[in-house]
DNA sequence: CTAGGGTTAG
């Protein structure tokens, strides 16, 4: 009975409702030998369903007698499909130690795996075995080599497959394309879009983006007024392009004149707006609209993670989960909620926040092991995030940057400094963030002339320096006691010195009892933070450290009747 | 049945 009922819902093309009805008679009736057929029907005719866990897909093929090889590439197809690329690409190898010969269908889905994940080796040996197997005459199998090279970067072996190809059609030319636009190839790029026997919308589409990512939004308006026909995502194109150059009024004057959006315009809105640090306009834009999805809270939530909000982002995570809303977090999601927890550097919630992940069946991956990296270690868990780094499928500079950081301010200089030279050899560029943590760390132990020196090399890097690393340097420098050195760099700064950098000046000068220039510094201090008591109360204590009681009693005096009685510690600290 | 463009995370 339960089979029939399967087979009239298996008859027609699944609403996600069926689907998940589908899922639960196999799972409770343990039908797992419909098989090949089940299998098929649901991965196909529901290629976007995601509430089909990967375990689920996999419990399936687990449980098949004779899995043929059209079983395995729709799966292949159905994790390559739900960002699950890791996993494509295991299955493609299991493949081929049970069936003979692999489809161009598995191969096309398997190598867009490769692409997406940046897997080289990976998509190499399956080109190798498309010569091997003999497809290297089929379109898809050569267009979906065309875009994993172009991915790659490689655009002279992309160019090559595609010179080879004899039936390139248009989704041939706007691999090639594509590859020549991200590459920053503007020049072959016109010449390929000049060239092409036909375009169709995607091609423009691609021109704009590819303008709008040099930040040429000139030829990206003309583009988009030349088009022939707009579809959303050439809308989408522009406001992207806009919000990447930071001119968001003019990527509102796009949103709003588009005659319909998707999913991807609220969010690249609400993206642009994180992006200036206005979370109000964000928060606006995703209040109206209606039917919020996954990626929509996912992108608010990272806008209140990445502007300090995370008490905000921890609010509107909770919110999701609630029964009305109801909507089950991904990977990202965990990302940017791990990163707000480790803002307010607070554990609490990170072994809730793991047995959840654990229950939904997250696994891990290089993003949210960072994130957990940067957790760990701003929490003073450097063990546990070393743990991580050292499991890192690939260490990137941001991965680098959080161990930095964490051992910079853990006060494990050396370990600090290995990282730091060892990023390098690898070859990965610091950037601002990794020279405050690498500062950071000699600030700790007191390494004044090797924080200086590399300091000063920042520039080598073509880096320049934010009124924090100079905060960090005015700190090493004072606290070394070369309090007049410290004050000169303060004048030489190019930009207008914070509240944070004359507050280090002024501890320093507590620290070494300088009156003369903790009175400049204090001043500063006061006008730019009249709120902040702790620049009062340093600079009593700089009064009463030289017998002048009465200067000291009167800040102090004041600070009482302001109502102020702690003393709040300082930071100039940004986060990453 | 498969391949190309626009979005989110550390």
């Amino acid at each position: 009975m339960v089979v029939s009922k399967l087979g009239s819902l298996l008859n027609h093309s699944l609403t996600v409702n069926q689907a998940k009805q589908i899922q639960a008679l196999i799972l409770v009736n343990g039908l797992y030998h419909l098989e090949p057929l089940i299998i098929r029907q649901v991965l196909i005719s529901t290629p976007h369903f995601s509430q089909i866990t990967t375990q689920y897909v996999r419990l399936i093929l687990h449980h098949m007698q004779n899995p043929d090889v059209f079983s395995w590439s729709c799966t292949i197809r159905f994790l390559s499909q739900h960002n699950q690329f890791r996993e494509a690409f295991s299955l493609y190898v299991q493949m081929q130690r049970l069936v003979s010969c692999p489809s161009s269908f598995a191969i096309s889905s398997s190598l867009k795996a490769c692409a997406r994940i940046g897997y080289e080796m990976g998509g190499i040996s399956i080109h190798a075995q498309v010569h091997k197997f003999g497809f290297c005459g089929v379109v898809y199998v050569q267009t979906a080599l065309v875009d994993f090279y172009s991915k790659l970067g490689s655009t002279g072996i992309a160019r090559k497959v595609f010179d080879e190809m004899v039936g390139k059609n248009v989704v041939s030319w706007n691999s090639m394309l594509s590859g020549y636009l991200r590459s920053g190839d503007l020049a072959m790029a016109h010449s390929v879009f000049d060239e092409m026997p036909k375009k169709d919308v995607v091609s423009w589409n691609s021109m704009i983006s590819g303008y709008g990512r040099e930040g040429n939004m000139e030829q990206a308006c003309a583009l988009f007024r030349l088009m022939p026909e707009r579809n959303i995502a050439s809308w989408n194109a522009m406001i992207s392009g806009y919000v990447d150059c930071r001119k968001i009024e003019l990527a509102r004057s796009f949103f709003d004149a588009m005659p319909r959006r998707n999913t991807v315009s609220w969010i690249t809105m609400i993206s642009g707006y994180s992006k200036c640090g206005d979370v109000e306009s964000a928060r606006e834009v995703f209040d109206q609209m209606g039917e919020k999805d996954l990626l929509l809270y996912n992108a608010m939530i990272a806008c209140y993670a990445q502007n300090s909000r995370s008490k905000e982002a921890l609010q509107l995570f909770n919110k999701m989960l609630e029964p009305d809303v109801n909507i089950q977090p991904d990977k990202m999601t965990f990302a940017s909620v791990i990163s707000a927890c480790s803002q307010l550097g607070d554990l609490r919630f990170v072994s809730w926040i793991d047995s959840y992940m654990n229950q939904l069946g997250i696994g891990m991956d290089d993003h949210l092991a960072t994130a957990l990296i940067d957790l760990y270690a701003k929490c003073g868990s450097i063990d546990k995030a070393y743990n991580l780094f050292r499991g890192l499928q690939k260490k990137d500079l941001v991965a680098y940057t959080a161990m930095i950081l964490g051992c910079g301010i853990n006060g494990r200089a050396n370990d600090a400094i290995k990282l730091f030279e060892e990023m390098m050899d690898v070859q990965i560029y610091p950037n601002l963030v990794t020279f405050t943590g690498i500062l950071t760390a000699y600030n700790h132990v007191g390494l004044v002339e090797e924080g200086y020196n590399c300091f000063i090399s920042m520039q080598k890097h073509g880096l320049v320096p934010s009124a924090d690393h100079y905060g960090i340097m005015v700190d090493l420098l004072g606290r070394a006691g070369r309090l007049d050195e410290a004050y000169q760099l303060i004048k030489s700064m190019p930009m207008q010195p914070h509240a944070g950098v004359w507050g280090a000046l002024l501890l320093a000068c507590s620290l070494h009892n300088n009156v003369e220039l903790g009175e400049i510094a204090a001043k500063h201090c006061f006008e730019l933070e009249p709120d902040t008591t702790g620049y009062r109360s340093l600079l009593a204590s700089i009064y009463a450290s030289v017998g002048r009681w009465d200067d000291a009693k009167s800040l102090r005096t004041d600070l009482q009747e302001k109502g102020f009685t702690k003393i709040p510690g300082c930071s100039w600290m940004e986060q990453s």
